[in-house]
DNA sequence: TATATTACCTACAGATTAAATAGGCAAAAC
DNA sequence: GTTTTGCCTATTTAATCTGTAGGTAATATA
């Protein structure tokens, strides 16, 4: 598992952010029951999202969560690392180099590397508006 | 993490009974100490390994594993796929279709599907073959 | 035959992480 | 001042990872 609840929820609620517009501010507990998230553990991934100003909060009636830019201004990529913390595949690139004492003779070293820096530019070329545009597609087909 | 200690440890032995050629038989000792894994723990991946035909084994003093096809004949992905039992990125795809009661609405199910195919190509395409030669290249530079 | 070596099998354990839950505090609107 | 909302800290439950421990079965050699 390379993603867990964490980055996934994260994603979905700024997709539906997203599909909500820059303007008004929507409660998080509209999007729990929506997306059938636990309202509270979502509140801790939106204080994450809050916090590295990926998104405005309001506290208060009327008040909410909302996207600061543009779907097209997000990646996924951002998005998860900030919220999983790292996307590295195995623990033997996830804690930087010489993490591993076996690390200058390893056999398969070089593969995860290289798995790495394909999984970073998969996600690094999506953005919330890919996302938005495709579920929006679906919808209709 | 997508891939675990079982299936990394798995890949470099299979690579170390590669370098030493499809015909005298290694002791798990040896691998385990020029490896630095746990005797113990290699024992139960072994097992899955020599179950699932990937190496052949013989009891006894003079025993041990070795290949039964050429490096060429093994991908990195069958070796992944029958240790790690999966190489899903998310839950979502992990546990077949309609796992998730989402499924059918998640705005972000496409992209995991895509991810989980890239990921299988990128294993699938990798032999033990190409393992070892790369290997033997960083040995040289 | 006896002994050493090796693979195989079952059961258990300790640590870490995922995925929440619980309860309250602080800010803003009405 | 009451309601609504975001924010903060601590705790919990269950699962999984990464082994350990101890024994059994097969094979070669002396």
């Amino acid at each position: 598992m390379i993603v867990s609840t964490k980055g996934r929820y994260a994603l979905r609620v700024m997709v539906y952010l997203a599909q909500h517009g820059q303007e008004e501010f929507i409660p998080l507990k509209e999007i729990a029951e929506t997306e059938g998230i636990s309202q509270k553990y979502l509140e801790s991934i939106m204080t994450v999202l809050s916090k590295a100003d990926f998104v405005d909060a309001v506290h208060g009636k009327g008040g909410g969560y909302r996207l600061n830019r543009s779907p097209e201004g997000y990646t996924v990529g951002g998005i998860l690392k900030l919220t999983e913390g790292s996307l590295a595949t195995v623990s033997c690139t996830s804690q930087g180099p010489a993490a591993c004492s076996r690390s200058t003779c390893c056999t398969t070293l070089p593969m995860w590397e290289r798995l790495d820096k394909m999984v970073d530019e998969f996600f690094e070329g999506i953005t919330l508006g890919d996302l938005l545009r495709e579920s929006e597609e679906n919808a209709q087909g």
